[in-house]
RNA sequence: CGGGGUGUAGCGUAGCCCGGUUAUCGCGCCACGUUUGGGACGUGGAGGCCGCAGGUUCGAAUCCUGCCACCCCGACCA
């Protein structure tokens, strides 16, 4: 096996990572075709190729959910602003960011001609919260369905839009309308809803890494960092080629507070009435943003086969009409085959652009696989098979293109994780003074090791002097009595801490 | 929401300070022809209420006011 040397190909108008970065990323999105801003501030519109992307992804943790015994269910876009502040703690954290209705009904406008204006008498006799997360209508919800402990545990999930009104947005990464799922769970005992949190946090750090080929820290969020209304909150934190810390996913144990504050109750066994324990747990199209801040590079996307809307594409080499033909005939065959083995296959045969042209095009859009036969293949029964991860080209015999491709398809896959847990790695860096912690935030980047006190104090000091927050305490931590790097108080474990998005 | 910046054709831009012919250039787009192993070439063509709304002026892309959107830096956050 022989690869062939890489001719060096500037990738037109996209910005270098070590230029701009997150010029690069916002410059990606679009020519990539995945997401543009739309004429709604903070909002943007998912494309058909990033849509694509949402749709493996759902498709995989849908399976993974329903495999968990999750069902998918429903529920109001609206909440009444009465349940909405229901549970205090959550109302509180959610309520600088809430869009919300005021009235139904639009009218002409006399002194405008030709304009609408909100009709005055249309006003709502309580005003609706467009949902920031469904905690609130779905306890309230439950309340009617949960009456014994034969109707728990309750395992429901929801695909669903959301709004926050967020300040700054940017696409995928925080934008004020975005697509999640979000499962909320009831169970008769604490010790089953951790499991559960615990449970859909693997699910999640399983799908990341397996998926799309990204790692992730399994851990907890500290105190302050936790979901509003919830007692504890696990996280799965991945790291970016920037250095910066993403939450890519959260699971909550959120305890009794809103069993309490919606009144479910449920007859125990013994014949007692108690409250039910929850969780709740989400990602959102956020997802897409880490993906592509894992693995793309400067000459654009780089999906891993696993979510890649098109896994190979096939372009064909033609001078005429009979050409394409011949090679058209030829096609049809590793078509079919790649198909009938699950392969993605896309045969690009435009005549309205030259093969560089398309060559450029899927290394931007992240395709993992291109085919590129001609009349010279047809001639030696060999295709060209290049693989966009490494962008090594190599001339591989006709009869073993199906068998290479799903071999290769499978090594891109691997590849992309193990450079991305590479770069975590040599990004992960243990500190003892404060110093060293500062130094390394500032000028490498990545996740700090460090002891912590405990307290928010810390926490809060740590951050305003350096950026940094506590991205987790991982779940596997070692217990490794130590000094704070800050106030140093004793200490019994080391958190992680990073710049985050 | 505070500070800074930017909006001119689908994209990237010149012109704006100092108001005055038909708003510049490149890419892209359309037609025809020649092409096709890494972003083709020729010829011809189309496309603009200069972000939106007011104002000043004989005259506004240019000056003034308000609004909207986007980008960067803060605060907030999945």
């Amino acid at each position: 096996m022989q690869y062939l040397c890489q001719t060096f190909i500037m990738s037109k108008n996209l910005t270098k990572r070590e230029i701009d970065y997150s010029k690069w990323y916002n410059e990606l999105v679009v020519k990539a075709d995945l997401a543009e801003n739309s004429a709604v501030r903070g909002c943007m519109v998912i494309k058909p190729y990033g849509y694509a992307i949402w749709e493996k992804m759902q498709a995989e943790l849908d399976r993974m959910f329903k495999e968990t015994g999750h069902e998918n269910a429903y529920f109001p876009l609206f909440v009444p602003k009465s349940l909405f502040e229901a549970e205090e703690k959550n109302a509180e954290g959610f309520a600088k960011e809430c869009a919300v209705v005021t009235h139904y009904r639009l009218q002409n406008d006399p002194d405008n001609e030709g304009k609408l204006r909100v009709d005055p008498a249309a006003k709502l006799e309580e005003e609706l919260v467009v949902r920031p997360t469904s905690e609130a209508i779905i306890w309230n919800t439950y309340k009617g369905w949960i009456q014994s402990y034969r109707d728990l545990p309750l395992l429901i999930n929801q695909w669903a839009n959301v709004v926050r009104w967020e300040m700054r947005t940017r696409l995928f990464l925080r934008t004020a309308e975005f697509l999640w799922q979000e499962g909320h769970t009831a169970h008769a005992t604490k010790k089953e809803a951790l499991k559960e949190a615990m449970l859909m946090q693997k699910v999640y750090a399983e799908f990341a890494e397996n998926f799309m080929a990204m790692p992730v820290i399994k851990g907890a969020k500290s105190e302050s960092e936790r979901f509003a209304g919830a007692d504890e909150t696990f996280t799965i934190e991945a790291l970016m080629q920037d250095g910066k810390a993403l939450q890519a996913g959260t699971s909550h144990f959120l305890g009794q507070n809103f069993a309490k504050a919606f009144d479910v109750k449920y007859t125990s066994k013994e014949g007692k009435q108690e409250y039910v324990w929850a969780t709740s747990w989400g990602v959102s199209t956020r997802l897409i943003g880490g993906l592509i801040m894992t693995h793309s590079d400067d000459f654009g996307l780089v999906l891993p086969p696993k979510l890649a809307p098109i896994q190979v594409v096939i372009v064909p080499i033609y001078k005429g009409e009979e050409q394409l033909e011949a090679i058209s005939e030829k096609v049809d065959v590793f078509v079919k085959e790649l198909r009938s083995k699950g392969v993605s296959v896309k045969f690009d045969d435009r005549d309205t652009y030259r093969p560089g042209a398309k060559f450029a095009e899927y290394e931007l859009k992240g395709v993992p696989v291109r085919i590129a036969i001609g009349k010279r293949d047809l001639e030696n029964n060999t295709v060209e098979i290049a693989r966009r991860d490494t962008l090594e080209k190599q001339t591989v015999s006709q009869d073993d293109v199906v068998e290479f491709v799903t071999g290769l398809l499978n090594d891109i896959q691997e590849n992309l994780f193990n450079k991305a847990i590479a770069y975590r790695t040599e990004h992960t860096t243990v500190v003892d003074t404060f110093d060293e912690f500062k130094d390394v935030i500032e000028n490498k980047g990545g996740f700090v090791s460090a002891h912590w006190d405990g307290t928010i104090e810390t926490e809060d000091k740590i951050k305003e002097l350096t950026k940094a927050t506590i991205r987790c305490i991982p779940l596997d931590n070692k217990i490794e009595e130590g000094k704070c790097v800050f106030s140093g108080a004793k200490s019994m474990q080391r958190v992680l801490f990073a710049k985050s998005y």
